[in-house]
DNA sequence: GATTGGTTTAACCATATGGTTAATATAGTA
DNA sequence: TACTATATTAACCATATGGTTAAACCAATC
């Protein structure tokens, strides 16, 4: 019986993902997904049953492997210069290790939203000890004790979200602007990580 | 003859844009463009010849406009705190205005970016007026008079953009993780240009 | 009123694509 | 060995899709 049941599901898995997060959903072919994870198109049928339900078990993955990076961080209790120090630090590492993760989800964040709401309301619900009431709760006491200038929790993830994540999606073109190249992809991320702690820092701490 | 050109090329550019911004390139059917634009889908391969001149025609057109409305603000000696003033309200209130277009470079940035080069040099040569090198070296020489904190212009830059154009990627997945829902469009505008104006100038500026 | 040149249409084509089926292999179990 | 349940494959199917063609249309000009 079974003896490697996960070893095609989650070839086929992997496989779907580098497909996906190269072509996006409409551009990418089962048929190619299959082959890469060395297998017939049938089997991806007979394990998923549709590209559609591979691709939302690709996707809440995805989604799931960010949340667990993050959650870590969420649930120590930190001052919020401490919390400006370390997300971005995890963050912009974590995504530049895992590049197909953002280009997966920016593609359903722009095009099919619910989508990503669909994932991330199973997230939560697995992880029942996460509570990202708790967390707004926390980033809204930050402001009343007067460490922070940014009150709404809304804006105040935007920032620190924004400028972690952004620079991995808009390098080509903020390149093709500016005429500058990133050559070395460590030096790159330490730049950024370095870069966003001081803007965060210094532009939301009081 | 050629009386009314205009009319069915630019209905189909329109549609065009409509339907690559809301399904992404290999999701965007020339067939339902065609039907949009109320004409046959011979037309548009009469005016454009492929789906993907058609998509670069609009490519290039977004572009253009993100461009000509920034193009203005570089060119003026503005000082940092008067760029980082501006900068945001400009580019907020025109993504907020043309939604569509930030929805068709994501999808190019991240699974396409040569597209993006490509275009981007294109209006570049046909702007000969603008030189990114010189806005560069504003960016450096602010840095020089001790204006400013942030003395490379490609995280300068990235530190600006990232806080203007990713909260309109971001809303629906940080919606779905904090649970707080953006009622009111104009006043989420005003409320993020607020943000990130206050972070820019507190964050940068010396 | 015939010619001309861009514009528009209906019908058509080859192929790619997501999905199915029915048969077969494989391994653990009685 | 025979049985069972899962794993795997090759062949197949209906349809959607980008793209083509050849003919018709329409307005201006001669």
């Amino acid at each position: 019986m079974a003896r490697q049941v996960r070893s095609s599901k989650d070839a086929i898995l992997g496989a779907a993902r580098r497909e996906f997060a190269a072509r996006g959903f409409a551009g990418a072919r089962v048929e190619s997904i299959a082959r890469a994870a060395g297998c017939n198109k049938a089997m991806l049928f007979y394990y998923f049953s549709s590209k559609e339900k591979l691709y939302r078990a690709v996707l809440s993955r995805a989604l799931g492997e960010i949340f667990a990076e993050i959650a870590g961080i969420v649930h120590e209790q930190l001052t919020p210069a401490e919390f400006m120090e370390k997300f971005p630090e995890i963050y912009v590492r974590f995504l530049a290790r895992n590049l197909d993760l953002p280009r997966i989800l920016v593609f359903d964040l722009v095009h099919r939203p619910e989508n990503i709401a669909a994932a991330m309301t199973d997230i939560l619900r697995a992880n029942t000890d996460f509570r990202p009431q708790r967390f707004q709760d926390m980033i809204r006491s930050w402001h009343r004790q007067g460490l922070i200038s940014e009150g709404d929790p809304l804006h105040f993830m935007l920032n620190v979200v924004s400028l972690s994540i952004f620079s991995f999606l808009a390098r080509p073109l903020v390149e093709a602007i500016s005429g500058l190249k990133v050559q070395n992809d460590e030096a790159f991320c330490r730049a950024r990580i370095q870069s966003v702690v001081r803007i965060l820092k210094q532009g939301m701490l009081k």
